[in-house]
DNA sequence: AAACATACATAGTAAATCTATGTATGTCAA
DNA sequence: TTGACATACATAGATTTACTATGTATGTTT
């Protein structure tokens, strides 16, 4: 099981990476970052809805609530500009953060 | 500036990482970490004392005062064999989300 | 002797989280 | 046709967490 902590630093990239490429809503992001992660992400929805509410507080993503060919109502969501470039600030982030873990696991000489 | 969870998570890992080749403390580690980030992280004793404090309570490492050669005292932390199991739990997590993430980031017909 | 760097500690406020719960509807098998 | 299950969204509020602000102490430099 991911750390709590973990999976909050995640959520936000992983959601805008998502939605950089189609709308999604909350059910398909679910099964999306189930699939991605191979299983070993599960997220439920009572952690998801907050958050996207929050994204949306922010402007970085937008909703528009659309009915399925099924009759089904569903909430989608999309990138505004602002959220790509929240989004690349997050890359560039954790990719700082990831290159400083990897540079002391493969190599110890770094720390002296 | 780093987002709360970006620090929140990586934290740990960095700690008993940077613990895994050398015994070192509180203010020694928030340098080396400074240094390993190329100055993008910056953690507050504020922050790190309480984390060493909770690893240490979590017998993932173990603290001995001593008196350095100027005679000054310091708290130096060890890794111990638990802190070495969860650093590979660590390293294994954080490189599954980074994995998740990278995929997503340079492949996005992933998502189809 | 003042300023600064080194070194550790924690109370308590402030904030965030997400579990538990609720609503609603479509599908499918028995 | 009804019960089970999957789909789909929402949020109050208890619980947990984080870390700022503050305090102590001492060595070094100017």
């Amino acid at each position: 099981m991911l750390s709590k902590d973990l999976v909050a630093a995640s959520a936000k990239p992983l959601i805008l990476s998502i939605l950089l490429y189609k709308e999604s809503y909350g059910y398909e992001i679910i099964q999306t970052v189930k699939k991605l992660s191979g299983g070993n992400m599960e997220w439920t929805d009572g952690m998801l809805y907050p958050i996207l509410h929050r994204l949306e507080a922010q402007e970085l993503i937008e909703a528009t609530w659309k009915t399925s060919e099924e009759g089904r109502k569903r909430k989608y969501y999309r990138l505004k500009k602002e959220g790509k470039a929240a989004l690349a600030k997050e890359q560039k982030h954790w990719n700082l953060v990831n290159s400083t873990l990897t540079k002391i696991w493969e190599d110890r000489t770094c720390l002296t």
